[in-house]
DNA sequence: TATCATTTTTACCGTTTGGTCAAATCTCTT
DNA sequence: AAGAGATTTGACCAAACGGTAAAAATGATA
């Protein structure tokens, strides 16, 4: 009797994945993200990953059907690991908490992400040809939501007017930075290739930013 | 007898560049402009930067010997629009005149050369292979020299205290942003791909951010 | 218009790339 | 220990890749 497992076309496709199969994805998916996120989907290749992965490159096509697979898998995992500390933002709190909260949480995942930062980074550079849609739809529609959080706290005075979906694109935008243009921070701070104690100043300098006043009234404006 | 023209080895040796010649060079480095922003270097080819250019590869290679000299010839055409805003803030100004207006001319840098800063963005991500060099002397110094004006600054009680360093790096990923997640921001914003509208909501809401308080006193703080 | 340098094209080369296939090996269960 | 299924490998392929050589076409100039 054939026993009831699955259509063995694809290990992806398979009821339960065993021990190796697990063991060797996860192996892949880490090999593959450290290629992605320098070179970007078309500048990164299966040989590489492969050797990365130490794996020979038709066992990794074992594994995953093809090069866009591997990428899709890569992609469908970091979505949540950016939305998250989005999600987080409470319209219950005060303001300087959430926006404070948001920021270490947003600068947190880049220290510890930096690599899904920069292949986000690299879709969104290379025109986010593989997540436009999320970015139109769930992430807009998050966005969105958020900014109406942001528009009632402006509405009470208890935040200066601004557009509220610009003041996201900044908090994105400044501590992405310190994952994907790491490299310049170092060199530019004079730090070594793996030195990454820059965080806490990081840290310091976005809260100044984000929560009190950089330039003191008076002198011009 | 011999006319006195260059070694007739390649093109770019010549001493004075002929009509035809320098034509072709710009076109080339506009489509290679155009390629290599989107894919960065491993990712871009030859083929479609001389489909691009609508010259055959031959034609192209006999304009820029491989295809690294054209990714340098792009650098380093880059680098000075990259530091031309930097180089303007000045000791004698308002800090809130300074930083606002580099502020500015960071962000019209962004509208204008939005390829570019892609660029910059692509040699970033995949550790500054190619300009590590001058990140660490060049950039680093003129970094040094400005920082110590905003540090001068914050002894006189005219800027809030803060690393000048990373006040800088807010600047640069805040506008840098506009450029290179320039797909992202349309999507999440909901306008059409050419729509570049956003840059003056984008200018209010960093002059918010840089130069007046965000989260009103009293509030926790 | 003849001449020579410049420019362009055609045909190619060796390597790398994404991916396939079938055979061989390994692992797990009975 | 055997059998079945899972995993791995080596040999291979067509297309794309970066780049070359030489001839053909074009342009400038006298």
């Amino acid at each position: 009797m054939a026993q009831i497992s699955a259509s063995s076309e694809n290990p992806a496709e398979r009821r339960s994945k065993t021990r190796i199969q697990k063991e060797n994805e996860t192996r892949i998916l880490l090999a593959a993200l450290e290629v992605f996120s320098e070179n970007g989907f078309r500048g990164a290749t299966l040989d590489r990953i492969a050797a990365t992965a130490k794996m020979s490159k038709p066992n990794l096509l074992y594994y995953f059907k093809n090069k866009e697979e591997i990428h899709v898998a890569l992609l469908t995992d970091l979505l949540d690991v950016w939305l998250a500390p989005l999600r987080e933002i409470s319209p219950h709190g005060e303001p300087a908490d959430e926006i404070g909260s948001y920021v270490r949480r947003k600068l947190e995942s880049s220290r510890q992400f930096p690599r899904e930062s920069r292949l986000f980074a690299n879709e969104m550079l290379a025109g986010a040809p593989h997540i436009g849609d999320f970015l139109q739809s769930e992430l807009k529609q998050l966005v969105d939501e958020k900014a109406a959080i942001f528009q009632g706290w402006i509405d009470e005075r208890r935040l200066a007017p601004c557009d509220p979906r610009h003041l996201l694109f900044a908090i994105w935008s400044t501590t992405q930075h310190y994952a994907d243009f790491s490299v310049q921070v170092r060199h530019v701070l004079g730090l070594q290739p793996g030195d990454v104690s820059y965080y806490e100043e990081a840290l310091s300098m976005l809260e100044t930013l984000f929560l009190s006043r950089l330039v003191p009234p008076g002198s011009t404006d």
